[in-house]
DNA sequence: TTATTATATTGCAATATTACGATTAATATT
DNA sequence: AATATTAATCGTAATATTGCAATATAATAA
């Protein structure tokens, strides 16, 4: 079928999937990079530094805003890009929540 | 086309992409989540847990068990999964050297 | 052996994703 | 106004994903 039956899960672990999903191609993983390491907007020059054409990276881009990870503000012709902090701070939350639920010692004593 | 350029990115940022890509599905966060919780083995009767068929289920435990997320092992007649320890903690570093690139003071004063 | 139980695999239909050329819309520049 | 620049959107092709019924496989029980 193709589509996922997210009423069968929690909202939480739908939203958890949803930005994994974001996070799910390098081309994302490259613009959020970037844009982290800017530390700032910057402008729509990702064109140039991943190969891929103009309009394959505005639906990435599209995509990471869809899901508030990223915002942009028009600057004359061009747009600038930035990471949403709060989104960001909230979607790091989320992993960590998943991942708090580890205790690796008890997984030394009792694991397959 | 939908196939993914992975030779326009760096290693890091395809096996990224490829963690998220395993944790971009409610279900298989789920089956996570439960082996977390369980904190050891857990015989297949995620079948029941989750609402979906056991072949379904199936295959979300392949893609898990392919990326080393999982484990199983046969235990008579049944199978008992659980986490691997050593590769869960990879995944948790890669995503945790990703949220570190991110310094919230520096954003707060430049972002747009 | 035969039946039962638990899980994996196969095959298929429906839908989603990735990528890009072409086009469009909006603003700048001349 | 005419042209250039930048980025979004549309249309389309190729491939991937999701889900399940049917079937296969493997281990145990009767």
């Amino acid at each position: 079928m193709g589509i996922t039956k997210t009423d069968l899960f929690s909202a939480e672990q739908n939203e958890l999937a949803n930005v994994a999903k974001a996070l799910a191609h390098p081309a994302r993983i490259a613009i959020i990079q970037h844009l982290l390491k800017a530390n700032a907007c910057v402008n729509g020059d990702l064109v140039k530094e991943l190969g891929l054409a103009q309009a394959t990276i505005s639906q990435h881009l599209r995509e990471l805003k869809t899901l508030g990870i990223i915002q942009g503000t028009i600057e004359g012709v061009s747009i600038s890009y930035c990471i949403n902090p709060s989104q960001w701070a909230r979607i790091q939350s989320l992993f960590n929540k998943l991942f708090d639920q580890f205790d690796s010692e008890k997984f030394k004593k009792n694991c397959c």
